[in-house]
RNA sequence: GGCGCUAUCGUCUAGCCUGGCCUAGGACAUUAGCUUCUCAAGCUAAAGACACGGGUUCAAAUCCCGUUAGCGCUACCA
């Protein structure tokens, strides 16, 4: 049974990097019917905050990686010294008074050559000449990353080590603790890094690095988890938008690219739009509701859901985000609607209280409000008045929406009603 | 500095293992056009890459060596 591991340390929130990394692990035991384990490296007592594990936990059951066990570090730190203390009953360890008064116990590095064969990048030779002896406890008595790692991994019966790839010059230090403690050596498999625009590691100053700050801002985990699956792996076939199950039967571990990827929202942001658009209107009302209910735009219990559905279509092909819908839909639930300066000033400077008036007046006498009477009855008009009916559609769209971009014009008169219509176009007709 | 990893359009990649089908394919972004009431979406087109230098070979993006560049590690951080 194939068993791989998650280990994030909750010094910060779940990230980019670290989502792709459990993404992949995931991935990997969902193609091989493994399990995936979860561990919480929590030994840096000062820097680690229950705030981010709850983030992490969160954002990683956002993204659909359901864990089968749990492990924190914090819990387990009686086995790392029992198994320091082997080490130094053997005599390969020895012990050093540490700076702050306690014991550090320490593993003495014999001269050799390690040869690790990544799943990825093939064999990797290193020569232990040039590791220093390895800090196993520190003197306050709490383990070292890489010994922890090691212990931990093993008793954990870890088959397939997929870590980042900045984990490389770590691999045969761990190697040789393996070896010390008379454990079986995993697998290795080390992804490549995502960098940031610059080049450099993605960092806030790109842009948002957190998973949920990609949740609040209107993100589908489908479309996060294909967007960094086909950062370092294609599913060939020139295949870009693909479903994650789909993709667990294609995937093979060493068909993961060695290069890092350079994060690009824009692909990201066409990616979400692929899968809202294809995303079934209902369910996209679901995801908005909670968006609209937060922003004021409608009430708690008190909404029209069948509304909700018909708006959600009318843009549902022109979003990158949630966020988005909210932002151009904000006019079908805002009364005083916010109209854009530089609009106003292109297509409501001239007066068209003329206009305005009788197209109010067609309205009025529909017996039938539907989006085709409405259009018919809008170009009967801008045919008696002998005008171009873009003429006319800018201004009213602008009066109506306070927006120069937008969904078609009929329906979104259809969806104001006539009342509201009314009212937003009389505004602009002189008394 | 030492050690290690990497190197195809601006970006993500296909091709590389198993040299010829590569006049290097696709996607994002960009530009132009079509459609249209605007913006999206959609469709069409354009522009755009094998880091460099040596080999090996009839033939190299593909194999080998070197250089350069980028990145990572070099902690009693993880």
């Amino acid at each position: 049974m194939i068993r791989v591991r998650f280990a994030p340390s909750p010094t910060g929130y779940l990230h980019i990097g670290g989502s792709r990394t459990a993404l992949f692990n995931w991935f990997y035991a969902q193609a091989k019917r493994g399990k995936f384990i979860l561990r919480i490296e929590d030994t840096d007592k000062q820097r680690s905050k229950q705030e981010y594990i709850d983030e992490i936990l969160d954002s990683l059951g956002w993204l659909g990686f359901v864990w089968d066990e749990v492990y924190y570090q914090s819990q387990r730190f009686g086995i790392y010294q029992e198994h320091a203390e082997r080490l130094l009953k053997e005599g390969k360890a020895y012990t050093e008074k540490g700076v702050s008064g306690g014991e550090a116990i320490i593993y003495k590095v014999r001269p050799q050559s390690i040869t690790i064969n990544d799943l990825i990048r093939g064999e990797i030779k290193f020569d232990t000449e040039v590791i220093k002896d390895q800090v196993l406890i520190k003197s306050d008595a709490t383990p070292t990353y890489n010994f922890a790692c090691v212990v931990d991994d093993a008793l954990m019966e870890i088959t397939h080590v997929i870590r980042g790839d900045d984990h490389i010059s770590n691999t045969p230090k761990q190697v040789l603790l393996y070896q010390a403690l008379g454990f079986a050596v995993p697998e290795f498999a080390h992804l490549p890094l995502i960098l940031g625009q610059e080049g450099g590691r993605l960092s806030k100053r790109t842009g948002a690095t957190s998973i949920s700050d990609y949740r609040k801002m209107g993100y589908l985990p489908e479309a996060l988890a294909n967007y960094l699956l086909l950062l370092s792996w294609s599913p060939g076939d020139n295949r870009e938008v693909i479903d994650i199950q789909e993709a667990i039967k294609l995937f093979d571990i060493k068909d993961v690219n060695k290069t890092a990827a350079t994060f690009d929202m824009k692909k990201l942001a066409w990616m979400n739009n692929q899968y809202l658009k294809k995303i079934d209107a209902q369910k996209l009302a679901d995801l908005l509701i909670p968006l609209l209910k937060e922003k004021g735009y409608i009430g708690q219990d008190n909404f029209d859901r069948h509304y909700i559905v018909c708006l959600v279509k009318l843009f549902q092909s022109r979003l990158s985000t949630l966020e988005d819908f909210a932002d151009w839909a904000d006019f079908f639930f805002v009364e005083d609607i916010r109209i854009d300066s530089q609009a106003q000033k292109d297509f409501l400077s001239r007066d068209l209280s003329e206009e305005f008036r009788l197209f109010v007046g067609r309205l009025e006498g529909l017996d039938k409000f539907d989006v085709a009477a409405i259009e018919a009855s809008f170009r009967e008009l801008v045919q008696e008045l002998n005008i171009q009916a873009r003429t006319l559609i800018h201004p009213i769209r602008v009066a109506l929406t306070g927006k120069t971009i937008g969904p078609g014009l009929f329906e979104v008169i259809y969806y104001l009603g006539k009342e509201r219509t009314k009212a937003r176009l009389m505004k602009w007709v002189k008394k």
